[in-house]
DNA sequence: ACATCATGGCGCC
DNA sequence: TGGCGCCCCTGATG
């Protein structure tokens, strides 16, 4: 609105300036708001210096009957909240944080947003309990600067070495130990082409990926037609999996040859508006009992009854016909309307199952008694509940990802399941155009305590802004390792560990990479290329230059990289840990 | 080099 | 209860 004006005086005009005193309300820490609060007006910042006019009808109520003033403000505007008298946004690699948001982290109210609510009361709470802080200062914080340190590259002691030291070659999970897989070492990459929303119109690829063969690789593209959000190897086959997409159905792959089956289809019909198409999500298979176990976006669960045939080469678990197709046995698990994310079999305890979804709960079941209402445990969340899984020796333990920045974990199923053992602050926030992260238990960890999961929040790495990837004890919320590499500027948010190697792969907007710390480049140049895949779109940008995908040299080891104008860099494996307890992380028990 | 859109959970009114 | 605006970290498209 244009200020009102009065012919008979002349506006008065107010300049405001940044000055010393901008910061009065603050509190006396200023260590979230960077480095060089002032003193360093660079031309670019002033560049971002914007002149406002002040909201007349509130300078009229100060001055009411003298002539109107018109402020002229060259105070810095916050990129995030618009208000002047602090910046916030990115600065090169590192984020200032604006103090009138929440932490970022652990969401507690940012220091302006409580002063301004409380007043005096928030400067005596924050210098009580840190309340009122901003990401910068959090006391979950992990920081490179604080106490972490690189690990040398050549070490043979590395903290990812570490991490794969401390588990003990395990017995083979009795579900797969009898027919030892021989190409265990393919990794599913789900390729997410388009959201689902747009139904029917995108499709839903399928990888497949030999890590010690990388250019063997295979991706099926005529499976799904929406992206797949689970999938399974076939427990008693490993050469075939089966799928679980956003076009409502189910598929069993053959790998060699990229046929499949359709194991239920939830539109029939085809699309008829998005209230009625239905999207699968959580999958899992129970081999005891020979089912399929699948969950939509509106909070029921499919049991598909499979039966064995007694052909090896075959598709070893069928569908069963007379139940095939049939959607009226569905059972809401969870609240009408809500998408059910995660399912998984207890390993060890075939009745058992662990589900969770959008209506804040992870809820265990008895397999034999599965109606809406009658689930044994409902464990609630403060937000959207990404994941849920039962340890994966004991079965006894169980950890969840919830979007509420929290990892939680639950020490026994059989003791108390109150509320859980131990909460672990960890920023892995939802963010719409990602696929939400999983932490997901190491399998080869005879303790069953060490958890990998992809960080959302960058650190500052050396002038790069990077997503590590965490390793975690749950059993007391130390960082025992994170993982980075100059070259993937990108967010992980898939991550998976090999059930019996040292080899952890993780998936990113933009590549799919092999950490494997008994790889080193120095050792064997031939195996470095080895450690990254291309994918997506990069892959499809390379090959219209190149035009011959199988000439996969030097050129193709930073290929999805080059957008960024990056000069080619030899892969590095940057793992470094934190030799003590990171100071003030911070485990609620 | 930039803008816009699509997407989804959530808090606020 | 519904609508609307907000999101640090996207990718495709224009």
């Amino acid at each position: 609105m244009a200020p009102q004006r009065r012919r008979t005086a002349f506006p008065k005009v107010v300049i405001e300036r940044d000055t010393e005193s901008e910061q009065s309300t603050s509190s006396s820490d200023e260590d979230d708001s960077g480095e060089d609060n002032k003193g360093s007006d660079s031309e670019e910042e002033m560049a971002e210096e914007k002149v406002e006019e002040e909201d007349a009808n509130e300078r009229k109520k100060n001055q009411k009957g003298k002539a109107p003033i018109i402020t002229i403000s060259l105070k810095k505007v916050c990129k995030v909240c618009k208000k002047s008298g602090h910046e916030a946004g990115f600065k090169g690699a590192t984020y200032i944080d604006c103090p009138m948001k929440p932490c970022f982290l652990c969401k507690l109210p940012g220091r302006l947003a409580l002063v301004k609510r409380l007043g005096l009361l928030a400067l005596i709470l924050n210098s009580v309990i840190k309340y009122g802080h901003t990401t910068m200062s959090c006391p979950h914080r992990v920081a490179i600067e604080h106490g972490v340190v690189p690990a040398p590259r050549r070490s043979t002691h590395s903290p990812l070495d570490y991490v794969f030291q401390r588990q003990i070659m395990p017995k083979i999970p009795p579900v797969v130990s009898n027919v030892l897989p021989s190409n265990c070492g393919l990794f599913l990459y789900l390729e997410q082409i388009k959201p689902s929303y747009v139904i029917p119109n995108q499709k839903g690829q399928v990888g497949i990926w030999d890590f010690e063969k990388v250019h063997e690789k295979m991706v099926y593209g005529n499976i799904h037609t929406c992206i797949v959000n689970n999938m399974r190897f076939n427990p008693v086959n490993d050469g075939t999996i089966y799928a679980a997409s956003s076009d409502g159905t189910i598929s069993c792959i053959d790998l060699e040859t990229g046929l499949s089956s359709s194991l239920m289809n939830l539109n029939p019909n085809g699309w008829q508006g998005s209230n009625s198409w239905r999207m699968l999500y959580g999958m899992d298979m129970n081999s005891e009992k020979r089912v399929v176990l699948v969950a939509d976006n509106f909070g029921f669960l499919y049991i598909i009854n499979c039966k064995a045939e007694d052909t090896e080469t075959a598709i070893l678990l069928r569908v069963d016909t007379r139940s095939n197709h049939k959607t009226g046995d569905a059972i809401m698990i969870h609240k009408k309307g809500s998408k059910v994310v995660g399912l998984h079999c207890n390993p060890v305890h075939p009745e058992l199952l662990l589900s969770c979804g959008n209506d804040h709960f992870a809820r265990i079941w008895d397999m034999r008694r599965l109606e809406a209402g009658s689930s044994l445990y409902n464990l609630p969340h403060k937000r959207v509940v990404n994941s849920a899984y039962f340890s994966p020796t004991t079965g006894c333990k169980i950890l969840t990802t919830a979007q509420d920045n929290r990892l939680r974990v639950w020490d026994s199923i059989f003791g108390d399941l109150e509320s859980p053992s131990r909460e672990i602050v960890h920023s892995h926030d939802f963010n719409r155009h990602l696929t939400p992260f999983r932490a997901e238990w190491d399998p080869k960890d005879p303790t069953e305590s060490l958890a990998v999961v992809g960080r959302y929040i960058s650190e500052n790495f050396n002038g790069a802004a990077l997503h590590p990837i965490d390793f975690i004890d749950t059993s007391n919320g130390q960082l025992v390792a994170e993982v980075m590499d100059p070259n993937i500027t990108t967010i992980s948010p898939v991550n998976k560990l090999h059930p019996r190697d040292d080899v952890l792969a993780s998936g990113s907007s933009r590549s799919l990479f092999i950490w494997r710390p008994s790889w080193s480049p120095e050792v064997d140049e031939q195996k470095e290329e080895r450690r990254i895949l291309i994918c997506g779109n990069d892959e499809k940008r390379r090959k219209k230059k190149s035009g011959n995908d199988s000439d996969v040299e030097d050129d193709d080891l930073d290929g999805g990289f080059k957008s960024k104008g990056k000069k080619k860099q030899s892969l590095k494996l940057k793992v470094t840990a934190s030799k003590s307890a990171p100071p003030g992380r911070k485990v609620k028990h």
